[in-house]
RNA sequence: GCGGGUGUAGCUCAAUGGUAGAGCUCCAGCCUUCCAAGCUGAUUGUGAGGGUUCGAUUCCCUUCACCCGCUCCA
């Protein structure tokens, strides 16, 4: 199966159409169609019911240490500059970049390390993409730019030791990566991956703010707030949906990495003690909601971060990956990360940004020996009213990318089989075998023919029905035309009224992934339909 | 950002320096009593901008988007 045809039966049915398409379109910005506007919403309505509203905070769930309380919250995208410079966000997505005007490739400027090397009277810095290799690749440009052959390596007399292009003030001597010359290296340039903009009438720098790379800040910035509201002990999880904005250099495969796209985000506090239990948790409840949400096993990893990938704070991250059909074999996406990330974010939005590379966690110093970035100050520390226990929470966070999730459902319903038609010729099918659950049309009414007064009590079905649920009415064409056009739209179920349904009110409703029908009475329609979605 | 490829109807794809065509879909009508049937008819298109030319969808340039590889990936 390819991404090509899902790409196109999203535009063609409606799920997903390219931003300001007339206009050529936008890199990075996707639209959702009436189906697919349906189908994204179903999937945050699912993720909110299943951790939030729907939440069984009296009982101890399956392998969590003990009870928890849910909660919810809505954050602007726009907050203080300072949030962005506490989490670490400001730093981090202002990545210095150095350009090469020979090869035109372009490389972090604090990932490039160099060494001096002399020969033949001329001493230049030979740089290399900082790694394990970084000598080998060093000696075989310095061979190259010196014109000397492999047995003339003593020829290269090396200085100093490798050091990185950011301790370099000219670039005049350096030879790039790749470059043949000298000096073809830019200055280093300021990436913004974060997008910017201005509050207020004037745009000096004074009115600089940025539009959030992420939900997870509002969360703990208004942690107190949420404590202080509702009453909770710990442990307390708060849940957010809501738009992101990355300016990603290099937007790709369809709406997997998109410049604008949604999160759904839980920032869970417990004591420092149980953090490692709720992180085991909060893995296997996460992954476990994508199989109940219809997707293959065969289809998702989890992918355990290596030590090395592990920032020093935290005890575990794990990503839940889905084998995306744009992806090589083997390889996999990622559709929500799950880290533990101890009580950094807590305390630097406290005591100001800590250095995420120290252990145990200390203030980021600037170049003058002052706080980098200053902490609002503010007390969030919890105080466990029984025990009189007073601790900075520890914070498990799982974050899930609600366009991603979305795509992976899309891509995993997809399925093309065999039906016959009414000849009893197999043809091909593509059916869209979304879960109940998340299908953006529930049921199809159908009178089978129009006349004999089925259209009438079709509609009236209809309307009955469309209280209670997204349904859709269809008379055009034949009925076995519009079975096949439901499938493609997802709709598990089609209701058919036929010459029986005038005598005896009963209708048939149909399964999609099977096409098998059964007949019920059109007073049990709503019903079924309720108990069929909730048991898919 | 670099290299390669591709942009023609809603979809899949033809063709051409001189009025752009097919299949499917969609729409209207007829016919149809359960899985894309049939008949009749209709709508719709050369990504955008510029250049060469009497004339450009075709040749050239620029740009935008998508795909593949590299790079990046919080």
């Amino acid at each position: 199966m390819s991404m090509d045809s899902i790409v196109s039966l999203c535009k063609r049915r409606g799920f997903l159409f390219q931003s300001s398409e007339i206009y050529g379109g936008l890199q990075g910005f996707w639209d959702y169609g009436p189906l697919g506007v349906e189908l994204k919403r179903n999937v945050k309505e699912a993720w909110w019911s299943d951790m939030v509203t729907a939440h069984d905070d009296m009982s101890t769930l399956a392998g969590a240490p003990s009870p928890y309380a849910m909660e919810g919250l809505d954050c602007t995208i726009i907050m203080h500059p300072q949030v962005w410079k506490c989490s670490g966000h400001y730093d981090l997505f202002h990545d210095f970049m150095v350009d090469c005007r020979e090869t035109k490739k372009r490389y972090r400027h604090d990932q490039l390390n160099g060494r001096w090397v002399e020969a033949k009277g001329n001493k230049i810095f030979v740089t290399a993409p900082a790694s394990d290799e970084e000598q080998g690749h060093m000696t075989k440009r310095a061979l190259k730019f010196f014109n000397l052959r492999n047995k003339h390596i003593d020829d290269l007399k090396w200085e100093g030791e490798s050091t990185c292009l950011t301790e370099m003030t000219s670039f005049e001597e350096v030879l790039g990566p790749d470059a043949k010359t000298l000096g073809t290296l830019t200055e280093p340039r300021e990436f913004n991956l974060m997008f910017k903009t201005y509050v207020g009438a004037l745009s000096g720098e004074e009115g600089a703010a940025y539009l959030r790379p992420e939900t997870a800040q509002g969360i703990f910035v208004n942690f107190k707030n949420v404590l202080d509201s509702t009453r909770h002990r710990l442990p307390l999880g708060i849940a957010q949906i809501g738009k992101s904005f990355r300016n990603e250099i290099t937007p790709r495969n369809f709406t997997f990495r998109s410049r604008e796209f949604e999160q759904m985000e839980i920032e869970f506090f417990c004591h420092p003690d149980q953090s490692k239990d709720w992180y085991m948790y909060w893995r296997d409840r996460r992954l476990k909601w994508y199989h109940e949400m219809g997707i293959d096993s065969g289809n998702l990893i989890m992918r355990e971060h290596s030590p090395k990938e592990l920032a020093h704070y935290s005890i575990g991250t794990a990503d839940i990956e889905y084998a995306f059909p744009f992806m090589a074999e083997g390889e996999y996406g990622e559709l929500e990360g799950v880290s533990h990330r101890g009580d950094f974010d807590l305390r630097s939005h406290m005591e100001g940004k800590l250095d995420e590379k120290s252990n145990p966690l200390t203030l980021q110093l600037g170049d003058d020996g002052k706080p980098k970035w200053k902490g609002s100050g503010k007390d969030l520390n919890y105080r466990d009213d029984l025990t009189n226990d007073k601790y900075t929470p520890h914070v498990i966070e799982p974050s899930a990318g609600a366009d991603r999730a979305t795509l992976a459902f899309l891509c995993e319903a997809y399925t093309v089989d065999q039906q016959p038609d009414d000849k009893g010729k197999m043809q091909e099918r593509i059916v869209m075998k979304l879960h109940p659950r998340l299908a953006p049309i529930k049921a199809a009414i159908l009178p089978l023919v129009k006349k004999d007064g089925m259209p009438e009590l079709s509609k009236e079905i209809y309307l009955d029905l469309k209280k209670h649920f997204n349904v859709f009415y269809d008379e055009k064409g034949a009925v076995g035309r519009r079975y096949r056009r439901s499938d493609e739209a997802g709709t598990p179920y089609c209701i058919t009224v036929d010459g029986q349904t005038l005598e005896d009110k009963t209708v048939t409703i149909r399964e999609r992934d099977t096409t098998e029908q059964s007949r019920i009475k059109i007073d049990e329609c709503e019903q079924v339909i309720r108990d069929r979605i909730n048991n898919g």
